[in-house]
DNA sequence: TGTACATCAGTGAACGCGCGTTCACTGATGTAC
DNA sequence: TGTACATCAGTGAACGCGCGTTCACTGATGTAC
């Protein structure tokens, strides 16, 4: 983080990855942009040569996060062998994200900003829940048409329940005491989900 | 909110019912106690009278959400006339909850208060995760013992996917344009879920 | 290759503001006798 | 029923602090010729 010189450089990526941390710390709302100036070793002026408030910080962290987002969940869904394994590890791909990303996870989900009301974070999102979809339709296939499900109703399905388990079920949360896994929890639930689709015959 | 004596005579609850306000309109670490103090129209040294800190007021709203909450989904379920519909009529609790008890609700599970570290908030927290696990036993009750599928682990399968419908598809959030309702996707999904657990026969 | 100049990306000082917190205080209430 | 007194629940003034934001400024960089 030291500096040589007057000008940073990259200052406003190195925000970017500063506020990160100090949300992964204090949570979306408990960071102030003088601190993240601090913490770049800048004077707290500025950030305001980049980024209009903490807002517009915010949006561009979660931004990035959902382009990372999307790209991981595509990458395991290129890795799968059978459309199955390729769902599978795209919900270990999502746990993944949120505990490896923990801050653009937060800022994306948790940090209060309106998706709707920024392009660029809706089109990123969207391209997330796009791979979702994707991997669905791969894995209703085989189904006939008369009997295949909405792949976007079983890709919302399954990212609320992929939200809902990284939300509820990791440390220090209402559900943090459980013998269980997130990732067995999900998969798991994943599964019986599926069977109920008709995807899985046993 | 008017005061007629000098002493507030509930000033306690009166906190914490504007906090759960304040919450609602800035997040929850968005509020000060300050500004809490002035909606109930007192100095800003009262609350200390009630509180050490903002973190005690907020595990006290968690504490009486949490109680609200367990009560909610106990009514629910014991209006069902069946274990099937009191299983969906308590999901359907659960987003009430979320939805008319806003405030609350956040405190509970967005404001980052450790659970685990409060005697009273993890004890009615348990008896909110135990009357979802009472509902799904009587639920598995005709299945043979054999092919019964633990409680606990449906009861946590059937909370994450409600918690991601709340935070997901709803208003201002991530997938909060979608057509569908979130009544009607976390019935359907807990529908699919039950199918594929072999509670439901079709 | 050198120089002049425009532009860019920072500085640092200043301001007003509201918060958290403490303190000695005071008004109201309840109770013993 | 009245009075004295302890206790409780607020007040209001004060303080130090850090933040957001603006501003004229200055150091660094890039480029036209």
């Amino acid at each position: 983080m030291a500096r040589d010189s007057y000008h940073h450089g990259n200052l406003r990526q190195a925000l970017v990855e500063a506020t990160v941390r100090l949300i992964e710390e204090k949570g979306p709302q408990g960071f102030t942009l003088a601190e993240a100036a601090r913490a770049v070793g800048v004077s707290a002026a500025a950030p305001y040569r980049h980024f209009t408030g903490r807002d517009e910080l915010l949006e561009e962290i979660a931004r990035q996060g959902f382009e990372e987002f999307a790209e991981r969940l595509s990458a395991a869904l290129k890795q799968g062998r059978t459309p199955l394994s390729a769902f599978l590890g795209m919900g270990q791909a999502y746990l993944g994200f949120a505990a490896e990303r923990r801050g653009y996870y937060i800022a994306m989900f948790e940090s209060g900003i309106s998706i709707a009301g920024n392009s660029g974070l809706t089109q990123a999102a969207d391209r997330a829940r796009g791979t979702l979809v994707h991997a669905a339709e791969a894995l209703f296939q085989r189904i006939p048409d008369s009997r295949r499900p909405p792949a976007g109703m079983a890709a919302d399905h399954i990212w609320a329940l992929s939200h809902g388990v990284v939300e509820l079920f990791s440390r220090g949360k209402p559900g943090g005491r459980s013998p269980i896994s997130p990732a067995d929890m999900l998969e798991s639930g994943t599964l019986i989900y599926l069977r109920g689709l008709g995807v899985i015959t046993d």
